[in-house]
DNA sequence: CTTAAACATTTTAAGCTTGAAATATATTTC
DNA sequence: GAAATATATTTCAAGCTTAAAATGTTTAAG
């Protein structure tokens, strides 16, 4: 009997799916609460505040390409969001002297309050959702879910 | 000093927020693979994977409002995916005698059969993406998602 | 210098998702 | 039994997502 039929005899499998199933669940049911909370009392979306996260992690501003490698999403897809964020106000498009192909994406003042705003909010919201981890738990679950992560990277 | 800021001053918010985007991260990479698997190999998609999952557990069919119900999606959502696993031959609208509003929405044969495979398929990817989580791990994660699921059930 | 290749982004078509409005049918109330 | 209410579903508009095609710009090769 090779490797993988005893996984399968032995129940490691259904272990597994079990296991895969559980997260999946638990991420939809805290992203669900986080986007409608976004909606109603912030009136933006999980795309445009997770967008908005990472040029606030960047002094300096991303390219597109730079943005959708960061958040591991398509080109095109950006091309909405930004049009969105720019409209409100949020972003800018730069321009890149020497190079007419892209533009610097960066938030505008008004883009810097309002993620400010959005950020604080969110981390209380998890706080509150997230109130049966305890320190030791985080620990324990980062570790484990790091050792998935490890062999899934591209 | 209250509660609530014990624990931004002690830091388990952060380490709160730090194991949420882990969640959503390593769910992410996965549910990634999945679809990409799913389109590539055998030309479908998560949703309808999840919704003929759904029928498959039930032996009678389900109503579209059942189905939204077990997969908390709305109901207009459904709508579109029944119409096009329909189009594709894999499930049935079948009327209910006594009450015109609804339809029981049942797999066909070739339903049964290809979801069978694609559930077969679907644990082996899983198999091999949780590699690294034995059984004892399993049950540590499953019992830590729990305690984060307990308190945000609707 | 001109052509080919590489790079950066946008556009497009298809599908998923939502909340709200619309439609249709059933049930309850008076 | 007519009107009001409840239930079941679909339609709609807006946004997110992708892969693939299209567009425009820069760099490299010859």
């Amino acid at each position: 009997m090779n490797k993988l039929d005893k996984n399968v005899v032995s129940g490691v499998s259904k272990s597994r799916l079990r296991t895969w199933l559980k997260i999946l669940k638990t991420s939809n049911l805290i992203e669900k609460q986080i986007k409608e909370k976004l909606r109603d009392e912030h009136n933006t979306t999980l795309p445009r505040f997770d967008v908005m996260s990472a040029l606030y992690r960047s002094s300096s501003g991303l390219k597109m390409n730079e943005i959708s490698g960061v958040l591991k999403v398509s080109n095109g897809n950006i091309t909405g969001i930004i049009d969105r964020l720019v409209k409100e106000g949020h972003v800018l498009r730069v321009a890149i002297e020497g190079d007419r192909r892209s533009n610097l994406v960066k938030l505008t003042n008004k883009g810097i309050r309002q993620f400010e705003e959005y950020a604080g909010a969110h981390e209380a919201w998890i706080n509150v959702m997230l109130k049966n981890v305890s320190e030791q738990d985080s620990h324990v679950l980062i570790d484990l879910l790091d050792s998935i992560s490890e062999i899934n990277r591209s």
